[in-house]
Parts: structure tokens; sequence; C-alpha cells
DNA sequence: TGGGGGCAGTGACCAAAGTCACTACCCGGT
DNA sequence: ACCGGGTAGTGACTTTGGTCACTGCCCCCA
């Protein structure tokens, strides 16, 4: 079962630079787990016990609000890290990790994880690299949820999967969210009505058309004009 | 003028832990600069030059939108450093920044950090554990933009403000805001006119009392109170 | 001493965000 | 075949946020 742990570590930027060897020392420390849909790796305020990698599926890294509503931070797929922050600080885990598809993930304990960092001082400074692309994106969504709408950032999503996983076709481009419009919310920071408000009055103005959750982007154009559109 | 500048490095987390040789080569490396208050230290998207380290003053980073609103996402007193990230992931400043008050900087240039980084493995853990804590701020602003109004940030600045530099009194806690509502409204991620409003609101609700800059909470426990208030 | 410039307060709006309540649909299981 | 849970759409409404325009204040300086 080694074998496949190290295929996962090595798929991983933050050990991409292994040796074999090293690989294999850092294998022997690794636990694997697996999660099921929805169900909760970790909540927020939890004490940080170790670093996570994901092998396969999708991990959802969320804050909670008092009154119940969420605020995706990230979200991981196979080869990210995860939680490599507190691991350092000691603190605790500042949001909360669930699965958003069956996953299986990687284990490496705090005091393992420090100790291997303190002899390879090359995988610290990816550290340094991966941590400070995580802070790009919480800029990222500082800036959208400060300066943007519900709608402009609701374009930006389909915008991007029209990029990542869209057919073109002769009346569209077609794609399909993967997500129930309560999950998109919580990406948005918003509630599940507006997304489902927002997406009925995008295909009233004729942008797209909308069908459960597939959608045909009629005017890429016009969408992207839209997003910067200041009113 | 170099024992002015190791005093400084010694004040600064990140190199707290080096010895005297190793603080004087650094400090060998590292210039003194001067800005206004007001003064412009780096643009958003600005190739990264270097680190900063704060000797005197206030230095402010902020996102700026299209419209001209600005968002803040940290203040740095002395002590500080900012801008380590780009530093090691090679990619522009993500935010500018600029002096909130007359401030005396460090600079020290991207190549001769990442140097010194690889031969002082615990000043790159150090680095990790300070952008760490960075991180679990811009995790805070985002909590705040994404779950609480206005009038919630606001009491949450009064009450902050209250605790590190309140003088109680028998009519209540005096203390007095540094800064212009403008500057206030960019930390909380709102206009001018807002600020205005809801200090006005609170006043007329008897919370506190407001006379130009200066503020009077008359009444701290039901601050806390209405800072929580779902509705 | 009389402008200006920056800052603060406010009324009148308008648009966006969010809440509540209800309906309807799909789908899987017993 | 029916029930129940999860999901989606929508009308009606309230609250919050933001804009625009204007006024007044204070203070510095020509």
């Amino acid at each position: 079962m080694t074998g496949d742990v190290e295929t996962v570590l090595r798929r991983t930027p933050l050990f991409a630079s292994l040796t074999e060897a090293e690989m294999r020392a850092l294998a022997a420390r690794a636990s694997k787990r697996h999660f099921q849909r929805g169900e909760l790796l970790f909540g927020e305020g939890d004490p940080c016990t170790g670093l996570f990698l994901v092998a396969s599926g999708k991990i959802r890294i969320f804050k909670l609000s008092a009154a119940g509503r969420e605020q995706v931070l990230a979200v991981e797929g196979p080869g990210s890290s995860f939680a490599e922050l507190p691991v350092f600080d000691g603190g605790n885990y500042p949001a909360a990790a669930s699965a958003l598809e069956d996953a299986n993930v990687l284990f490496i304990s705090r005091k393992d994880f420090q100790n291997f960092c303190r002899e390879h001082p090359d995988v610290a400074l990816k550290v340094i690299a991966v941590v400070g692309s995580r802070l790009r994106r919480l800029i990222g969504i500082i800036e959208e949820l400060s300066f943007t709408t519900v709608r402009q950032r609701l374009i930006a999503v389909v915008l991007r999967l029209a990029e990542a996983g869209g057919r073109p076709s002769k009346e569209g481009v077609h794609l399909e969210l993967t997500m129930s419009h309560q999950d998109l919310a919580a990406e948005l920071g918003t509630v599940r009505e507006l997304v489902s408000r927002n997406l009925s009055r995008l295909q009233a103005e004729g942008f797209l058309e909308v069908d459960g959750r597939k959608i045909v982007v009629k005017d890429l154009a016009g969408l992207k004009n839209e997003q910067n559109a200041s009113e």
C-alpha cells in the first residue's frame, strides 16, 4: 500500500522535489483516511493535529456563521495540501473542512511534518510558496466580497466553468453545475435564493439558458461585459 | 547608522532569533527608506522587488477597486514585515501599500532575502509563521465581510479602540479616532457616508457620544451585545 | 480676512441583499 | 404507488448598502 501513498506524494507540489529515499521515509509517516461526501474532516477551532493531502475527491474549506451561513474559502482537489499553516504556528484550525465528494486523503502528523521540514529546507520554501498562493486566493475573495455584487460573482463562476468544462456547440457553450445552488451560494458568500434569482435573471436577459443544473451560455462576450459593468 | 538598522531588525519577530554576527550580515544588506504620509510604497501588480520592514510609522496594505473604493487588508506598525510572500513565489504584489503616517522602513532585496533564508532554515520557519498569522487575519476579514453588517464591523472597531486606547471615566470610556471617516470606511470595506450615519445612529441609540473624532462609549456592555445581535 | 481644501453630517433616493413562506419537482426506497 | 428528503423557483417584503447632492465646519495660508 505504501506504493500507492508514494504516487500521491509525488503528485503533490509540496513534495515533488524529493528523492526516492526521502519519499519513502515520508510515506512511512503518512496514514490514509477516507471520508464520505459531506463528512467533516475537522471543525473550525479544533486543535491542529497535522497536515492533509488530497489523494482523490474534493475537500471544501469553509467558515460557518452564527446564523448558519457558510462561506467557502477554498476547494482543494487531488494533489493539493491544506492545513499546512496551523501545523507551524501551533494554533487551531481557522476554518472547517468537509468532503465535497467522497475523498481519500493522506494525513501527516504535526510533529512528523515539522521535523521533516527542518531536515529539508527546500520543502519549507515550498510550503511558503503554497501558503503564498493560498494568500493570493484569499485576497481575491476579499476583493470580490468587497467590490462586486452577487450577480457579478455568479457570472465569474459561470465563465470559469465555461472555460474549464464547457462544451461549445452552435447554440452556445454547454456546461453543468457540479453542485447544488446551496453549495454554490456558499462559494459566492450569499444564499440559495439569490443564486436562483440571478440565474433566472441572466436567462431573462438572454445571456444564458438554464435547465436544472445544465446551462447553455448564449452570449459569452455579453456576459464578460456584464461582469465589469459598474451599473 | 547600521546600529540603528540592527535595532529595527532585532525588534522584528522574523529575525529575533539571529545571532549578533548574522544580524550584522543582514543589516549590511538592508537599506533605509522614508515615506511621507499618503505616499505610495508600491502599487498593486507591481513586480516584487523585495521585503519591507517597518521601523516607524504605519503602513497600509490595501486593494483599490475600479470604482475607486479601497479595501484595507492590513495595517502594519513598527516591527512588522510585509510583502514577504511575493518574494518567494516570484509573483507581483497582490495589493498596494501606502504610508498611513510618515514612516521609516527597511528594504531587503528579493535575492538577498532568499539567500538568507536558504542559509538560515529557522528564518524560513519564522516566515511561515508570520505568513500564517497574516492568513488568519485575511480569513477574519472574509468572515466579517461575508457575515456581518457595516454596523457590526464599526462596533467591533470602536470596541477594539476602547480596549486599546480607551481612557475610562465616570461617563464612559473616552477614545479618539486616529483617522478620517474615509480611511475608517476603507478598513470596514464600505464608504464614508455609512460610517458617519452608523456613528450617528449609535449615538441616537444611546450607546455612545460623538464629538468629531472623539467618542465616549456610554454603554460598553450594550455595544458588545449589539455586535452579535442577529436582528 | 477671505478664500480654498479637506472633512464630516444628512436628506432623498435607488439598488442589492437577504428573509420568509410557500409551491413544485425529482428521485429513491419501502 | 406513495411518501419523504433534498432541491429549486418565486412572490412579497424588509433591511442594508451605496449614490448623489448639498451644507457647514474648521483651519491654513496667501
